[in-house]
DNA sequence: GGCCTTTCTTTGTGATCACAACTTGAGAGC
DNA sequence: GCTCTCAAGTTGTGATCACAAAGAAAGGCC
């Protein structure tokens, strides 16, 4: 809704770019970038694609909204041709659905997508962090405190959307030292689905995680303990998930 | 190369599908469908995706290969669009890379690459089959001895392309009957992932498989048994990810 | 002969167009 | 007042075009 991301929307109230006097002056943002500037190849389709993926990480998606090429596209200032091939990928990863019409939508959560999801991490994300154990070196960890400082910052003032970009930095700033290249997308898949459902976290920060498994980790880190590792983050898991809660989802 | 697919390609030897004199007769196949047969909504993308798809499956592409829109678009006989919106969604599943240039290749296999895949199938298949085991009827089980038996037929005349095509019958019809939308998708993924190097299988098959586990996975399904059925599925993952070999493959 | 430069070709990318299917809304008929 | 019908608008899909960057190949220079 909030058009945040357009760069340089034409000053005309044409929502359709067509029709305006210049023609493929510069190929990626049509009004922007005055002709000169290297933009290199593909700059168009990274950036909308890093646009919606942070969009459905923080939730600012709704479930079962309907995602329309042309309204995405007007929003960001393109053409419909780079959305339409990031909206492909997304949905491949399962980040959107494509209905039988071929409209697309975001994901609506169900009790059973929930559990499974809940199941797919508990079976992945200790696994992947036990991989990255080796690997982490002390400023890792000192960058990992940071994070979690933070965390606890905007877990006090109440700040969701700062607690949910920073509870992803701080997985998977662990989880990339793993150096995985299997396991770990299969993870970014996971959060990328259940990203949007996060908005229900609004309002709800700070009633829960009575346990900090994040410092639990921590130290577990420290003393190299792979076991106590895969436990932390289990817990953490669960908890997490636990505080979204699936309580009131429709069961298929 | 063998341009099987191609209906109707026109009669001069232009590679390039510009310049036929024929415009917008039928968006679907150009060439073919006497305009008027109904052609569902999408249909080309979902027949392009199912070919590349099942040659990624049964190793038809060689890891490395290089792989272009136009190359693709006309060994198909379409325009390059389908073809780009499927490549996107075949990289977003790691079945294809994007290289740093654009360029899109079929992924080498590492042996990093090879113990992660493990790795995950170990993890996630033997989860996914004991979650089909109570919806398993006596039907499904059928379809399991016959497909297995035709597995074995495979094996005797050393038949590599219906092995594997079987092989994946085997384990997908047993999968999909745990109605999972989350970690079948995930293992699809994998699948997708060593199915180019599967054909390093040709002429292998037969040497390995002292033991079926897939016997051991019908008795298993046959007394209803959890646990004997994740054993034996991870034994098969084990043993058939053995008889393709890690060894000889570079480490990174 | 080997290496560098230049040219031509190939290839991905963004934009736009045309079309069919779907959705939505208004209006006529009962 | 309700429903059915039909028209207008919306939306995804395939095709084509134009362009820039990256490769490949050919030619010239040392």
């Amino acid at each position: 809704m909030e058009p945040s991301h357009k760069p340089a929307a034409p000053p005309t109230g044409s929502t359709s770019p067509s029709g305006n006097g210049e023609r493929k002056s510069d190929p990626s943002v049509p009004g922007a970038a005055p002709a000169g500037t290297a933009v290199p190849r593909g700059a168009t389709r990274a950036q909308v694609e890093q646009a919606i993926r942070s969009s459905l990480l923080t939730g600012r998606f709704i479930p079962g909204k309907a995602v329309t090429l042309r309204g995405l596209a007007a929003e960001l200032g393109v053409s419909p041709m780079p959305v339409r091939e990031v909206i492909q990928r997304l949905a491949a990863e399962h980040a959107l659905v494509v209905k039988s019409n071929g409209r697309v939508q975001v994901p609506e959560m169900t009790g059973a997508r929930f559990d499974e999801i809940l199941k797919a991490r508990l079976l992945l994300e200790p696994e992947v962090a036990a991989m990255a154990l080796p690997n982490l070196t002390k400023a890792d960890a000192d960058r990992l405190l940071r994070i979690d400082l933070d965390i606890d910052r905007c877990l006090g003032s109440g700040d969701a959307v700062g607690y949910m970009t920073l509870n992803h930095q701080f997985h998977f700033h662990m989880y990339r030292a793993s150096g995985s290249q299997i396991l770990l997308p299969l993870v970014e898949s996971l959060w990328l689905q259940f990203g949007p459902y996060m908005r229900m976290v609004y309002g709800r920060v700070g009633t829960a995680n009575l346990v900090d498994w994040h410092k639990q980790a921590l130290r577990a880190i420290d003393t190299r303990d792979a076991t106590a590792l895969r436990q932390a983050i289990a817990s953490d898991i669960s908890d997490g998930m636990g505080m979204l809660g699936r309580d009131g989802l429709p069961n298929p």
